[in-house]
DNA sequence: GTTTACACGTGAGAC
DNA sequence: TGTCTCACGTGTAAA
């Protein structure tokens, strides 16, 4: 903003000629268009708007800019919070369901602990020669070939696997089959699994 | 704002009393303070602001207001993604497989029976718009169009889908998103599953 | 010299 | 009734 302190000498007033008055006259015209068109422009951005005064514009937009600059700053505060605590947000409640599909809380029969863990999740599951290797953990392509790198690694050979977007997350699964190579026990299996993805 | 369209009819110059004219100087005079003072406040706000005139204060404010919402919009966005919702399904007979793959029992009610019959195993999570449903259920394909069947009558629309055969079993894993018509909690598209498939 | 932007006083409509 | 708000034309000053 340009704050002038306005002159009051009207002793000799400026010869103009006909043509430049004109011109002033329909340049000053423009420029107000140009504001007002500006003023409804930001009207139309407020939410909630109830006085259209042009004193009421400004002083609501004042208002909602500093709402919002405080609402992006608490947004990004949060999300530094996460970043350090890596992904703890994850909520989990899990339910049984007894034959007559009536639910009921598990939460402190506790056959797992899910509110504790953490990613990547992971399960493992052996019927004979069949491998079933789950797990959801972090939308990372390295991720991916870390794991099918360490299952071959491991002894075992993919036979299909399906990787589907969730959210934030990838949700793999894998079905691998034992070769001769492979001895180890299902524990070991997601203790490596887990290791190469830390 | 109100817009209005100026009379120019100048016939007839209202009269005013020369108190009446003072004042309303005056407080016109007021009125453009109070603006300018908006101006000035609006002007402070914007970071990076360059030119100062009114018609860059306005423009760069609404600039500047659309980038906060956006950002804004964006947060609360990345926000929903992260509030996962989980439900788990397990029969109270479950079976686990020890360290030698010996099938066993868990059950505290001494249930025995090894065979397939605690199937399905279910879990569905929530991240937003999207619901993820893993199942594990007997090789029946019969079973697969049921799934789907009653995920779509939901109101749920599945976009991505993998069916892993795993021994005696599919390991079935669904991405859907919820439609308009979808207002269900996990716990009941767990159920409704899970009675589809008994 | 031209362009651009501002504050001013003023008449008039709206509530 | 007055009080508020607006658009207008104008003078002026800096770029």
């Amino acid at each position: 903003m340009i704050l002038r302190i306005p002159m009051l000498n009207r002793a000799q007033p400026l010869a103009r000629s006909h043509s430049n008055a004109q011109d002033h006259i329909l340049a000053e015209r423009k420029r107000r268009e140009k504001l007002t068109q500006r003023f409804v422009a930001l009207s139309a951005l407020i939410p909630g708007l109830k006085k259209m005064d042009k004193a009421s514009v400004l002083g609501d937009a004042i208002k909602h800019i500093k709402y919002l600059q405080e609402s992006v700053k608490e947004y990004e505060e949060q999300k530094k919070e996460r970043t350090m605590e890596s992904m703890v947000l994850v909520k989990k409640s899990q339910l049984v369901l007894d034959e007559n599909h009536q639910l009921s809380s598990s939460s402190s029969e506790g056959n797992r602990d899910c509110s504790s863990s953490n990613l990547p999740e992971m399960e493992v599951k052996v019927s004979g020669k069949d491998v079933l290797i789950k797990i959801l953990c972090e939308k990372q392509k390295s991720n991916l070939i870390k794991i099918m790198a360490e299952i071959e690694r491991l002894g075992l050979s993919i036979t299909n696997s399906s990787v589907l977007p969730f959210g934030p997350t990838f949700d793999i699964s894998i079905i691998a089959q034992k070769t001769s190579d492979f001895d180890m026990k299902v524990e070991d299996v997601v203790k490596s699994l887990s290791c190469c993805l830390s």
